[in-house]
Parts: structure tokens; C-alpha cells; sequence
RNA sequence: GGCCCGUUCGUCUAUCGGCUAGGACGCCAGGUUUUCAUCCUGGUAAGAGGGGUUCGAUUCCCCUACGGGCUACCA
């Protein structure tokens, strides 16, 4: 019997989701529904300084806006939490010495100045301090001093941390599902603080103890944890677990300049780099999130799934279930991709025209509300016409207010390009013509105003165009005999005399 | 600085030693739309450089360059 495929997402709760960890919470899941696995949120809130209010319930919202929820997690319990670190607190101790016990961690009572202090020393002589074998012995811990000092240290109250003994002269072999094998010397190795002197974790230990105790089977997480990766796994061996799979994911990296896309590229770049929209509880400042401005979640979900991964085919545009379906790890780049604001409209212009109309409608009928307008008229056939146009379902009123208000103004531009001196006299005969008409059908319409042009010998453009103005306002717009045939005689008529009366 | 990872059109990418290097976004041109947008068609544009290995390298190896990450009692 295989092994339950268990994957997590890992965040820390220090402010908004960015869409870089949206991805990462993206590729989790696709593997773990691929796999008929379970995917768990757990909450990285070790770091009391940095915790931000409200962030924890943005990453929740986040995951569901994207629809991505999770299988376990806070609030939903799987039997393996709870699933916040800071409500885990009391069980890392026991690890820490576990591993203090069997050799693989010391105490260090060094002050965070003393260390400071060596480090700016070694800087000014162009080299690097690394607290680890090559002068453990020099500093002050369990290694250094004796055990009666430790003791009296511990007992005395001292504060202390609790550091890896990295291994010496080991050449540790890696794996990494997307990278391959990755070698590394145990000397270079930082003998790095699991246990902090607050009393909690470092993401470290946290991080290890909660993966085994959850039975993780694959940590898929974002490509600045790879440097991390031989501590990790040395931790497992140091506690005798098996190691899950690991594989790091290639960074998002900013549209222009130089790095990896921060949350404060937000608006500073004009388009959002969060799924949602965020304030800061501090500042007040409001950077604006993709569901705010319009976008699809599975245009975003599209989009992300490919920033560093890529079916093998000329697919592009998937949905959610067939994403499931086609992910595969192996598939995942290995260099850092260029966020691309563009192709995110496009993919997001792309989902639009898969939407069903009727769903469209109703969330096109609270934009109209908004702004005050009741109809009669059959929105789902106004969208068929029209949503190709369109981006956003935002842009569906510039691009069908003419369906539902008669023209206030007309387009200068417009007017001076098709509005003749001797149009006034053509539109006053054209409302003849369409007054007549009893079948005020699109075909109807358009077959005896044709014939009528036709008749007079004069270009189409001469009534077409003014035609236009009158009853969009501007030379824009689906086909006229349509948008005639939608408001109806009445209203066409008037609206041809209106025109004439103002241009 | 040290360590690690990476490097194909401007951008996202395909290619698992045979390449006239394919697709998408963007951009440009033409067509359709008697308008605008959409759409269609076409075009533009790439293997960082240098060494190997090989009959043959974008593909494998090495060096250099460049890019990225990490280097906290942050995650």
C-alpha cells in the first residue's frame, strides 16, 4: 500500500498573501488532489514580533477566493493539530532536548551583541563569521564550557538558545524533485538556533517537528528555503525520522528591475501583487488585490500555475480540474520567471469569454443597480453580443451603456468626422423609413434601410455613421441594426431626432 | 565577501544529441467588422561567451560572465 500523499502550505501570518505564495499554496494543492492526498494550511507564527493582525484570515480568504482550499487547518481540524505554531508552543522544548541529549544540539549562552560584534569583526577583515566548528570552542556554550557551568547557567536562569551541531567533514547528498542532486560540505554548515531564547522555535525546528508529527510526505515550498535544505535534512537524521520529498520552487521575480516580486511592488507597479485587497493596520495604506480589480480567480489561478510550470503541450488555458489533472513536478522550472502584468490580462480576457453568461448577468445586474438603471431588456443576449470586447466585467458597462441610456453627449470627434450638412435631412427621412417598419426585427431593420441607401444611391457611410452617433453617442460599438432591433422603434427614432436637434 | 541555484525571442516557455529552434504575451502589417473593439492571417525576435565530449551539440562536461537566492534569537 503506498503512503497518503500529505503536502502543506506554510505561511507566516506578517501581512498579506503575495501572489508568489498564492502559487506556492497553488502548486501544493494541485499535487495533493493529483494524488488524491490531503492538503494542510499551518500557520508559521513563531516570530511574535512580526505578527500581523488580520493577516491570518487574509491567507484564508485568499485560498478560498482562489478556491484552493484547504483539507486541514485551523478550524478544521484533521486530528494531527492544532496547526499554529504558537498553539504547538510546549511541544518543541521536548524535541530541542531530545536532540541536546543524543548530541546533536548544545546551549549557547552568547548575547546577541557578542555575536553582532564578531560578525562586524570578521566583515572588517573581509571575511565571514559563521558560528559553527570552526569556533564553537571559542564561544560560550555546552561545548565550550563545563558541564557544572552549563548547569549553574540553566539553573541560574541565564537565557540561552539552543544550536545545531552541524556535522564535520560529511559531503551530504540532496534531492530535490525539481533540481535533482545538490551536494554539500557539513563544514560550511552554521550551526543555526532551533530554540530561541523567548522560549519558541525557530522556523527551523518548528518547521521539522511539525512536518514529521503531520506526516508530510512532500514539502513543495518557494526556492529562498533551498540554502535551508541540508539543515533540514540533517535534522531529520539527527532525530531519526524519515525525510519527506522536497522540492523548491523557482522565484517570481519583478516585471522590470532587479529581484524577486516584494510586497511593496504592489501599486508602485501598477497592478496588484495580492490576491486581495489589503490595509495595512498600521499605515491605512490600501494595496489593491486582483479580486478587487476585477479579475477571475481562475484567470489568476491560470496565470499562476504558469509562472514556472508548463503542461509539455500548446495548452494554455486551463481550468482548475484539468490544471489537477496535468500538473506534474517534474514539469516545474528551475530558473526564477519574470512576473508578466500583460499576460495576466490576457489570460484573465480569456476565462471572461469561458464564463457563462448567466453568470455574468448577475453580477452585470448589481453593476447596474449600482448605478441606478432597471431593464427589461435581456441582459445574457446583451453580454453574448458584447463580452468579447471585454476584459473585465467592469468594462461591460462603457461598452453597453448605450443599450440603456440614450445619448447625453456625442463624440466631438465622431461628430466632425460623419455629422455633414446634409445629414440632418438624410436622418429626418430615415425616421420615415423606420417608422414604418412594423417587424422592428435586427434582419427587418436592416434589410429595408439597406435597400433604402441602396435606392438613393449614396455610400453607406453616410447614414450608417451619423446613424451611429445617434444612438451610441460615438462611432463605437456592435452592429446597429442590432442595437436598433434591442431599444426598440421608439426609442430609436427619438433618438435620431434628438441627435438631429443637438449636432 | 562566502555558499547554493539558475541562464532559449523584450517576457512566459517547448525541445529529454539530428533544428529550417515551436507556441503564447507584447509589438508591427494586412484582412474582416461600411464604425470602434474583438477576431483572423502574416511578420518581428532567442540558444550569454569560451573550451571540451561527439559524425553531430540549444541539449552532456568544464571554465568565465551574468542573473537570482541565502548568509538573523525572520519566515
Amino acid at each position: 500500500m503506498t503512503q497518503d500523499i500529505r503536502v502543506r502550505f506554510a505561511p507566516s501570518p506578517t501581512g498579506p498573501l503575495h501572489i508568489g505564495g498564492v502559487r506556492t499554496a497553488l502548486f501544493n494543492y494541485l499535487f495533493a488532489k493529483q494524488n488524491k492526498g490531503t492538503f494542510v494550511l499551518r500557520i508559521e507564527d513563531t516570530d511574535q514580533n512580526r505578527y500581523v493582525p488580520g493577516a491570518e484570515e487574509y491567507i484564508k480568504n485568499a485560498l478560498d477566493w482562489c478556491n484552493i482550499p484547504f483539507d486541514e487547518g485551523p478550524g478544521k481540524d484533521g486530528g494531527l493539530g492544532p496547526y499554529k505554531q504558537s498553539e504547538r508552543k510546549d511541544l518543541y522544548k521536548k524535541y530541542a532536548d531530545e536532540l541536546i541529549k543524543n548530541g546533536s544540539a548544545y546551549y549557547a549562552f552568547d548575547t546577541a551583541q557578542t555575536l553582532d560584534a564578531h560578525r562586524k569583526d570578521h566583515e572588517a577583515k573581509g571575511k565571514t563569521f559563521i558560528y559553527n566548528r570552526h569556533n564553537r570552542e571559542k564561544l560560550t556554550n555546552s561545548l565550550s564550557l563545563s558541564q557544572e557551568e552549563v548547569n549553574s547557567k540553566l539553573n541560574s536562569g541565564d537565557s540561552f538558545v539552543i544550536r545545531f551541531k552541524s556535522p564535520q567533514d560529511e559531503t551530504l547528498l540532496l534531492t530535490d524533485e525539481i533540481r535533482g542532486d545538490i551536494k554539500i560540505d557539513t563544514n560550511i554548515l552554521d550551526d543555526k538556533i532551533l530554540f530561541k531564547s523567548d522560549g519558541m522555535p525557530t522556523y527551523h525546528l518548528a518547521n521539522i517537528v511539525d512536518d514529521h508529527l503531520m506526516k508530510i510526505t512532500h514539502v513543495i515550498r518557494g526556492e529562498e528555503w533551498l540554502p535551508s535544505l541540508a539543515l533540514h535534512v540533517l535534522l531529520y537524521r539527527a532525530f531519526g525520522w524519515d525525510s519527506p520529498k522536497f522540492a523548491h520552487l523557482p522565484l517570481i521575480l519583478k516585471p522590470v528591475g532587479k529581484g524577486k516580486l516584494s510586497k511593496r511592488d504592489g501599486d508602485k507597479l501598477g497592478f496588484p501583487v495580492f490576491p486581495l485587497q489589503w490595509e495595512d493596520p498600521k499605515t491605512q495604506d490600501v494595496s489593491s488585490g486582483y479580486k478587487e480589480d476585477g479579475y477571475l480567480p481562475e484567470a489568476v489561478v491560470n496565470m499562476l500555475a504558469f509562472l514556472g510550470w508548463n503542461p509539455g503541450t500548446e495548452q494554455e488555458l486551463f481550468s482548475l480540474e484539468e490544471l489537477i489533472k496535468e500538473f506534474d513536478l517534474k514539469r516545474v522550472n528551475k530558473a526564477g520567471a519574470k512576473f508578466d502584468p500583460e499576460k495576466t490580462k490576457w489570460f484573465q480576457q480569456q476565462h471572461l469569454q469561458k464564463l457563462d453568461n448567466t453568470i455574468i448577468s448577475k453580477q452585470f445586474e448589481v453593476l447596474l443597480s449600482d448605478k441606478n438603471i432597471t431593464t427589461t431588456l435581456n441582459l445574457s443576449t446583451i453580454i453574448e453580443t458584447i463580452k468579447e470586447r471585454a476584459i473585465f466585467i467592469k468594462d461591460l458597462w462603457n461598452l453597453t451603456h448605450f443599450y440603456f441610456l440614450s445619448p447625453r453627449e456625442y463624440d466631438s470627434k465622431a461628430v466632425k468626422k460623419a455629422w455633414k450638412e446634409d445629414t440632418p435631412i438624410l436622418m429626418h427621412e430615415l425616421t420615415r423609413i423606420l417608422n414604418d417598419i412594423t417587424d422592428f426585427s435586427e434582419d427587418n431593420i436592416s434589410s429595408i434601410v439597406k435597400g433604402w441607401i441602396t435606392g438613393k444611391e449614396i455610400g453607406f457611410g453616410k447614414i450608417m455613421m451619423p446613424l451611429r452617433i445617434a444612438l451610441v453617442g460615438s462611432l463605437q460599438g456592435p452592429d446597429l441594426f442590432q442595437i436598433a432591433a434591442m431599444i426598440g422603434k421608439t426609442e430609436t427614432i427619438e433618438r435620431i431626432e434628438n441627435a438631429i436637434e443637438i449636432n
